[in-house]
DNA sequence: TTGTAAGCGTTATCAC
DNA sequence: GTGATAACGCTTACAA
C-alpha cells in the first residue's frame, strides 16, 4: 500500500479512503489511485485490515457433519441451508468459515471469537446441541441457531414452525378417519420433537386416535427401512405415519411395501421438507414445506442485528402441508 | 500478549515460543507462561499471527452451489466430499474458508490469494469450471480440484475412475445381451464426460451395440424425471440405460415405468455414487461406488504439497461395480 | 480534501 | 534460554 501511495503522489491514508470509498477523497485522486492500484494489481492484506479494525467481517457456520456424515443423510436440506447462508454473507462481504466439526466444547467456540478469527457463529440444525448452545449464549457468545424455535432458550433462533407442521399432519389423518397413527424420528432434535408434540397435540383432540413412537438413531435411508419393517413385524400395521424427513417416508414405502401394503389404500404418510423427488415418487408424497429460501438471509440478518449491539427475537418460518398422493 | 508477558515476568517473544511450542524454552517457565496464559484466558490474536507469518493456514473451498443449488441436487455427494475435506483440513489446523458462489472469474480467485486470506484452493468438482481452472493454473494459483482427472490439464486433480466407471457399466450391458444403450448425463461436466466415453468404447468394440445420449442441463430428480420421459415418448425404448447419478436412475425407474416398462425384465439400468436409498430402492439399483471416504484427506494432502513448493501428480481413485437388481 | 504519526498484536532478527 | 527492537500492512486520530 505505501507503493501505491508514492506511485499515485498521495499519502497511505488517502490510499485506504479510496479503498473503503470513503466520501471525503477528491474524485481526481480518486481515479489515479484506483487506477495505480489495479495497474500494479495491488490488493489488500486483509489479516492487517482484520487486525486494526474492531469487526472481523467473518462468520463461522457449523454443521452436524456428526449427525449428517456418519448417518449419511440423505436429505439436501442442510446443504440448501448452507447454500442459503453462503449466498447472505457474500451479499454483506462476510466471509464464511466452516467450523471444524471436532469443536464440541463451549471454550473451542469461545477461543475462535476471542481470537478474532469469527465474529459469531451460525449453528444450522441444533440437533443434540441444546445444552452446549445454552452456556454458549450464557459466555455471552454472538450466534444464532437454525432449529427447533423454543422461545424460552436464551438464544436467537430461526426455524419453520415443526409445532405447526405435527398438527398439519395431525389434521390430515383425522380427516382421513385414520386411528393407529405412528411418529417415526428421534426427538432428542428439538426440531423432530416438536413435530411430535403437534402431532400429539391434534390425537389429544381426538380420543379414539392412539399415537405410537417408533424411535430412529440414525436418520439415513437404510436404517429408518430396517427399523421401520421391524417394527411392523411386531406390530400390527398403523394406518397413519408420519415421517421426519422425505428420505425417511421413502424408506418407509419400502418397508410398507414388503408387507404388501401401499399408500394411500392401506395407510396415510406424510413426510417433512418437500425435497425434489418428493412430488414425482411413486406414490407422490404428502409432505410438509419449510421455507428453506428464507432461512439463509434471516439468519444472516438476525446475526448481524446481534453484532450490532441489538437483541432480535427468534423467528418461526411458515409451514405449509402439500397434499399429494399418500 | 504484552500482559501475559508482564504477568509472566518475560519478555513477549518468549511468551510467543511457548505458545508455539519452540523447543527452546526453560520447561519452568513455559510451565510459568501457560498457567499465566490460562488464568487470564488468553487467545492469540490470529490475525496478527497471519500478518506476520508467510502463510495463512487457510484453505478457500469452492463449491458449484449454482449446479447443485438451482438444480436442487439431491445427491448428498458432495456434501460427503465436503464433510471429508472439512475433516481432513482440521487435523493439519487449516482453517476452512467456504467460498462464495459468485467468484466466477480468475481474477476474483486470485485476489483471495493476493489479499492473504487463502493460501490456495479446493474445487469439489470441476463442473463446467475447466476454461476457468486452465487460466487459474496459468496463473500459478496453488490449487486441487475433485473431479474428472486428465493428465493433459495443467493442474492436479483427484478423482474417480469415471472412464472405467463408464466401461464397467458398458461390460455389464453386453453381459446382459443389451444392443440398444442409452447414456443420461450432461457432457458438459468433465467427469460425467468421461464415463460416456468408457461406455462408448466398450460400445466400440461391439458392432451391434448402438449408443445414445440424452442431454440433460439441470442435474436433479425432476428435470431428468420430465426429459426421459419425453424421450421416451418420441423414441423406441432403450434395453439398458447408464445414468449419472443414482438420483437420476432413480427419476428414470419412474418414467419407464410410466411407460410400464420395469428393471431388469425390459432394460438394464446402471447409476453412480452408490447413495445410500440405491440398495433399498425398488428395484435395488446396481451402480458404481466411488471412494468419496479418501477424497477429502488426498486433496488436502496434494494441496499441502503445492503450497510447500512440490508438484504433486493428479490421482485416480478405485471405481467398482456394484451389481444389484437393475 | 489530504498528510503525519501512532498503534493494532504478533514474530524474526539479533544480541546477550 | 531470554530479551530488545523492528517490522508486517493497515486504519484511526488529529493536524493542516
Amino acid at each position: 500500500m505505501g507503493d501505491i501511495a508514492r506511485l499515485a503522489n498521495v499519502s497511505k491514508p488517502t490510499v485506504s479512503r479510496v479503498l473503503n470509498n470513503s466520501p471525503l477523497v477528491n474524485e481526481a485522486t480518486r481515479e489515479r489511485v484506483l487506477r495505480v492500484a489495479r495497474e500494479n494489481g495491488y490488493a489488500i492484506n486483509r489479516n492487517a485490515q482484520k487486525l486494526r479494525q474492531a469487526r472481523n467481517d467473518t462468520v463461522a457456520v457449523v454443521l452436524d457433519f456428526g449427525s449428517h456424515r456418519a448417518g449419511r443423510i440423505a436429505d439436501p436440506f442442510i446443504f440448501e441451508l448452507l447454500a442459503g447462508v453462503s449466498e447472505a454473507l457474500s451479499v454483506r462481504n462476510q466471509d464464511l468459515l466452516l467450523s471444524p466439526s471436532n469443536l464440541s466444547e463451549v471454550q473451542s467456540h469461545l477461543d475462535l471469537i476471542s481470537s478474532r478469527v469469527a465474529d459469531g457463529f451460525i449453528f444450522l440444525g441444533q440437533g443434540v446441541r441444546g445444552p452446549m448452545l445454552r452456556d454458549l449464549a450464557r459466555a455471552g457468545a454472538p450466534f444464532v441457531v437454525w432449529g427447533g424455535v423454543d422461545p424460552a432458550e436464551p438464544y436467537c433462533s430461526v426455524g419453520s414452525d415443526n409445532r405447526l407442521g405435527g398438527q398439519l399432519a395431525g389434521d390430515l389423518f383425522v380427516k382421513r378417519g385414520a386411528k393407529r397413527w405412528l411418529f417415526v424420528g428421534n426427538v432428542a432434535h428439538a426440531e423432530i420433537r416438536m413435530r411430535f408434540d403437534g402431532l400429539r397435540a391434534v390425537a389429544a383432540k381426538h380420543p379414539e386416535v392412539t399415537v405410537e413412537h417408533l424411535e430412529v438413531e440414525h436418520m439415513a435411508y437404510a436404517p429408518v427401512y430396517q427399523q421401520m419393517l421391524a417394527w411392523l413385524r411386531d406390530n400390527p400395521p398403523p394406518d397413519a405415519v408420519f415421517a421426519f424427513s422425505d428420505t425417511a417416508a421413502i424408506a418407509i414405502v419400502a418397508a410398507f411395501r414388503e408387507l404388501g401394503l401401499e399408500a394411500p389404500a392401506d395407510y396415510s404418510l406424510c413426510g417433512y421438507n418437500n425435497i425434489p423427488p418428493a412430488a414425482d415418487f411413486t406414490p407422490a408424497l404428502t409432505t410438509i414445506e419449510q421455507e428453506t429460501h428464507l432461512a439463509g438471509a434471516i439468519l444472516v440478518e438476525k446475526l448481524m442485528q446481534i453484532l450490532d449491539g441489538g437483541k432480535p427475537k427468534s423467528s418461526v418460518l411458515p409451514t405449509r402441508l402439500i397434499v399429494r398422493q399418500t
